[in-house]
DNA sequence: TCTAAACTTGACCAATTTAGTCAGGTATGT
DNA sequence: ACATACCTGACTAAATTGGTCAAGTTTAGA
């Protein structure tokens, strides 16, 4: 049960963002040195930031990145589905009617993981990067 | 974010086990059978379990494995760490002084990363086999 | 005693996923 | 014009997963 570089990536770089977007827009480059993360791959993270209306772009010279939200309007989750970056616990289709093993039933473990996802994506829809930066303040400068 | 098949199997095998070995040691072979599992690969699985004493065997014709303690003390945390299946949040190691990104301090999102670990430990240390089973207990014919 | 059922061990492998790289663009401020 | 920075898609090496396969050993029961 493992977090994916993606997801870890796009929320680090979603808090680098967030620190230093108020004035210019950020570019990439700039978060990729800081973060030390590959440009490259940043590109194709935050391509989908962009679909899903998490950042905005300005091209050419000067450009970069900016929130387009409030801190405290992005959730985990949101960023989370943005980047593909999905919980999953049970093995079946879940609006199936069959269960993992192909059986009628769903099998005996099914609802365990149910709920374990439920418990996990509480989580993720609580905290949002506004917490993320509270919690960082002290290294703001 | 997902739950390998190995975690998966060993929680719905053992559920099998502790509903069936009351009287007689269960074969590998009934629970393969029931629960969809190749035999092959739940005897590493229970290979495994035997060497974290969460189950017991008896060799030879008529064997089979038995549940080494009562279900209310088998937590699915035992279960998990038995097989290998572990939640791994953060990539950094954590008693390392250094971040994930070779830096000499932690990285913007380790805090978070570890909150959700312990979220997710929480729940695994809350349920029981005892639980699942009071779950399915209509099945149990 | 013989044999079949059942546990034991370790090697091996194909398919998938992950974590990127690479090679081209296009847009725009100075 | 030209450097900077976004944009897009194809590609791939390495790791992980989810098993299979082969060759045992042990023991109950006929
Ligand atoms: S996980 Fe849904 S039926 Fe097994
Ligand atoms: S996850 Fe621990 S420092 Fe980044």
């Amino acid at each position: 049960m493992k977090l994916t570089s993606k997801g870890r990536y796009a929320v680090m770089a979603l808090v680098d963002l967030a620190r230093f977007d108020t004035i210019n827009p950020v570019s990439l480059r700039d978060i990729s040195l800081r973060q030390g993360i590959s440009l490259d791959y940043l590109e194709q993270i935050f391509s989908k930031l962009k679909k899903n209306q998490i950042v905005k772009s300005t091209r050419g010279t000067q450009g970069g990145y900016v929130l387009s939200k409030k801190p405290n309007e992005i959730k985990l989750t949101n960023i989370f589905n943005a980047v593909d970056e999905k919980v999953k616990t049970v093995q079946c289709k879940k609006e199936s009617k069959k269960g993992c093993n192909g059986k009628a039933t769903k099998c005996v473990t099914h609802n365990l993981w149910d709920e374990l996802e439920t418990h996990i994506n509480t989580f993720f829809e609580k905290k949002s990067l506004e917490d993320l930066l509270k919690n960082n303040s002290e290294r703001v400068n």
